[in-house]
DNA sequence: TGACTTAGGGGCATTGAGCCACTAACATAA
DNA sequence: TTATGTTAGTGGCTCAATGCCCCTAAGTCA
């Protein structure tokens, strides 16, 4: 018996369900910003465990649909969201005994940023109760189920902590902003102020927008337009910005 | 019927055998110095699939007595290393359909670094093979099982990555060190030279680091050693080093 | 036409890193 | 005892990026 052999026979007795495994799922904590507010999107759950709870939408893996588990972050942000091509990233993976009440449990988290302007809430047919609550609001004061209070600070943290030195936040815009606006949401996620000519400096000269010669008009000086370059989705900058002492 | 009570009898009849689940597994990249290099220890696999194959080391989470992710991770470690309290830092989980042929899977990576001193092999019962093997040439020249070459890239690039911003390669020392012992070991895993001024204001100022007082002898100026303040474990730069231009 | 408001930039001060050369402190050999 | 070689450790200049302040630009509106 050759080796590829044995490794077919040992395939073919193999079952999954013979063994003690960990239920895995998805847990994502989506953001946008509302109201001139980091928001992030929580469901009510509809189902047991933790039935009439807040929770971070999230779910179990689809063997069938889902090729990866991208996949399955992909499909939740759809369902709840409406949203196909968002900023999405893995943050952390939480596992652990007593994390849900049907035992050891283990989930992946993702965090994903959504323009303001694309929000539709609604496509999930699962009639689950759906709101943009403010992130700190979310921490502070709501209840989350299972450990999503942990999850999402650790999305939340992630955020900010990438925002120190990348070019993240303007996933959280529409197509076309102006400078004053990209720092307004710098400053909304970082929660302190920018050095406005620090940061124009930065973000210009890291190269990654274009102007789209357009204006936005006011009763002032109207603000260039601009958009990010195609392939500058993600640009990582050298240092850090600060606000005034 | 109460809200609790539903939930009491929902999860009284759950069982989990009854879902499509993905495999769940914990792999790390163990890395280490020796004979001047950065390595990382790789296993023959004893088992099927992929038997005969060099892998990271890693397994199932043993739902008994892991409690946590972590503790699985620990596990692993202290079989293959004997080494009980390392640096340990989750990556990266990677999961899909076609990885492993079992089916779909999902598998949670860690990063571990032990001095290169407390290196003691063959704790474990498992008979496997085991193996100190450069990092470059794991990573060019073996092909490891599964998606393993991936896994080991995540965890060398997050390496990599952290130490441009954290004080990380401490871990990969004894307890008592040289500041340059400490630069080498930097230079190592950035793969390029470091300014020694720079490096040294940089560490000295970060004020993770008491001096023991003791010199190292040699036949030249003795230098000082120094080990990690009790809190100073991981501390975050505020800059990049960057060699000679 | 002047007041008001926000956009945008000029230019200097400050800070931290890169760099090089210099001194310090040992062993060893002449 | 002294010269020599080697590595440890530092002084101080240069350069580049950021903080900071304030000026100008370009609109609206009364």
């Amino acid at each position: 018996m050759t080796k590829k052999q044995t490794e077919k026979a040992f395939l073919e007795s193999y079952d999954i369900h013979d063994f003690d495994v960990p239920l895995t799922s998805v847990d994502m904590a989506i953001f946008t910003v509302r109201s001139e507010k980091l928001q992030v999107l929580l469901v009510k759950r509809a189902q047991h465990p933790a039935l009439g709870q807040w929770a971070l939408p999230g779910g179990f893996i689809d063997l069938k649909l889902d090729k990866t588990l991208m996949d399955t972050a992909k499909r939740k942000l759809y369902e709840k969201t409406g949203v196909r091509i968002p900023y999405l990233e893995q943050v952390e993976t939480f596992g652990s005994q007593g994390r849900d009440p049907r035992g050891w449990s283990v989930t992946i988290s993702y965090l994903a940023l959504i323009p303001s302007d694309h929000i539709t809430l609604g496509k999930d047919d699962s009639s689950e109760q759906v709101a943009w609550v403010p992130v700190d609001e979310a921490e502070d004061q709501y209840p989350l189920a299972f450990d999503h209070n942990r999850i999402l600070e650790a999305c939340h943290q992630r955020l900010r902590s990438k925002v120190q030195y990348t070019s993240l936040p303007v996933n959280l815009l529409p197509n076309e902003f102006t400078l004053t606006e990209l720092q307004q949401t710098f400053e909304l996620v970082l929660g302190n102020t920018v050095e406005k000519k620090s940061f124009r400096r930065r973000i210009l000269d890291a190269d990654i927008l274009e102007a789209t010669g357009n204006m936005k008009t006011g009763s002032n000086r109207p603000a260039k337009l601009y958009r990010v370059k195609p392939e500058g989705q993600s640009h990582f900058f050298t240092r850090n910005i600060e606000g005034p002492r």
